[in-house]
DNA sequence: CTAGGCCTTGACACCGGCGTCAAGGCAAGG
DNA sequence: CCTTGCCTTGACGCCGGTGTCAAGGCCTAG
């Protein structure tokens, strides 16, 4: 498999596979043309990489999930050093939602608050005190 | 009042002053010698575009909230221009909600069932099928 | 032979809010 | 006069994942 063929199958662009195999995420064969080979067994490592970095992972995040991978295991989420990046992200997600409450309660007080003045005389984009 | 005591009073650097400026959000006056020069009132909008910022708007964001301090508004939130920016932030942050809360459970999920495989035979960073 | 479509490497662009360094002017005190 | 410490403008760097363009090689069909 070329690797506009991988890109297609894996939802992707060329330049973004050549961009992990510089991470040493993916890996790929050569052709004696010089050509990049794959094989099936990348085309799902390509699929975790997007599936976890749509999740918001980086790139250093999923290394041990493609190892994990390359080790034979079925999911790459099944190794401890996997577990720990996912108990890493489930904290920082947590730590996130509780300072996007926040904001949001914020938000909330401060449109209320300016509806609120709105219903006072003052209409205009000026309103002087 | 000099940049270098604007940052000081308003917490930040007068690299970042004049990068507002530049953004047409801080104005300033200049003394013969060519310094900025600033008055209290500057140190209000300086204050509002910090707290926004924190809060996670950006700069464009913040022009309507500078505006209406300018207007001789008491808070910059009262404009109506100010207050779209406000419901759309707030619809961002909902959105955001959702998206962190969907994938807090796929994690919560995914660790579950990689500590439940730990249980299972398999204690090593390499787990054949 | 040529046109077109695949591939190669290399390198710049982007976004946003600054940090940071360069090279220099101004002011004041010893 | 010299040092110190403020100020000035200008410009590059960062971060992360990709788009995109350049310049060129390979292969196939007409």
């Amino acid at each position: 498999m070329l690797i506009g063929e991988l890109a297609t199958r894996a939802g992707t662009s060329p330049r973004t596979l050549r961009y992990y195999e510089q991470q040493g995420l993916v890996r790929a064969g050569r052709d004696a043309n010089g050509y990049r080979q794959y094989d099936d067994a990348e085309l799902r490592v390509v699929r975790e990489i997007r599936s976890l970095l749509a999740a918001g992972f980086g790139i250093e995040d999923i290394r041990p999930f493609v190892a994990c991978l390359r080790a034979g295991n079925q999911s790459g989420h099944v190794c401890p050093d996997s577990v720990l990046v996912l108990r890493r992200k489930l904290a920082e997600v947590d730590g996130f939602l509780g300072q996007l409450t926040d904001l949001r309660q914020q938000l909330r007080a401060q449109l209320d608050e300016a509806v609120a003045l709105r219903e006072s005389p003052c209409r205009t984009q000026i309103c002087p005190p």
